[in-house]
DNA sequence: AACCGGTGCTTGATTGGTCAAGCAAATATC
DNA sequence: GATATTTGCTTGACCAATCAAGCACCGGTT
């Protein structure tokens, strides 16, 4: 990404700067906390929620790895360790691609539904206290597209 | 709508389900994708930054290991190891604290403060370029001070 | 002055992620 | 239709964080 031909690029105004570090400050702690509530209330992480949520919404309730990982942001590897720990537990289980035998479906099961089912208002609950709370009465639209390009990642350069 | 039982909290509006979506996207891809640029361009990983740069903010450029920790929103050990991995680099140094013996001062050495000279117009433009663009005409101190709210941590309920 | 609980930091074990290498099935090329 | 390349996922090695246990020193009590 290389320095813009300037040496001494234009430095951050005082607000840009606050904002800057507020970020620094939530990147940090937001995702610890969330993942602190849930676990302590259900023994779920946050990045399993995740998981079983994304499968819960699909059609069939299941997903092939490198769709399920795209949902997540996680690499595909780190996937399938987390389907091995939910599998372990019977929240997932995995089937072969009928029709590509070299993929495999994450399919959630029963348990893992109901599990979702009974960790859902926790979830629910963290987010709107740790996050949420913090915007009222913000333009959330405006604010979540905002973030939606930030996340957009465009790993290039 | 109908009952607001204790089993089925208020879900979410519309709005509130997108950004905590697009939350939940930056939270797992900016941090990367920020530390990436930044690796890429000068070997040095945003915590290592982060902590440089605390350092250089500080009075004679020194802190104690908990208070770079907090300022670093990292464990204690988590620091210590960081400040190992900074001091074989010789960007900084471990001196024994004059008034407790107990304690360490982290202190930024001149080969420290030069590197991070030199990494600043990097992160610069990365946080610039992850981040801030996407907040264009928003509001950045309102924004930052609901963002301040959100990291705060209150650690328990 | 000898103890003893509390504090400051480090160390050991574990965890949850990464990337790179590997394996098996699919597809393209000849 | 045999071989080479690509694709889909898993595995191995590693890394940066965590928590809990440990060590050294402080400061108050007796």
């Amino acid at each position: 990404m290389s320095n813009p031909s300037a040496e001494t690029p234009q430095p951050l105004t005082p607000d840009e700067e606050a904002l800057v570090r507020a970020l620094g400050q939530v990147m940090y702690v937001l995702p610890r906390t969330i993942d602190a509530d849930m676990v302590g209330d259900r023994q779920l992480p946050l990045t399993e929620y995740t998981a079983l949520m994304n499968l819960s919404e699909a059609p069939e309730r299941r997903l092939r790895m490198h769709e399920l990982a795209a949902l997540c942001y996680l690499s595909l590897s780190g996937m399938t360790r987390t389907i091995i720990r939910l599998e372990t537990q019977g929240l997932v289980k995995r089937e072969r691609c009928e029709e590509d035998a070299r993929g495999w479906n994450a399919v959630l099961t029963d348990a893992g539904f109901a599990r979702l089912e009974e960790s859902w208002p926790s979830h629910l609950a963290a987010v709107r206290r740790r996050f949420l709370q913090h915007f009222d009465g913000h333009d959330l639209a405006r604010l979540a597209r905002a973030f939606r390009q930030a996340g957009a990642a465009e790993t290039t350069d």
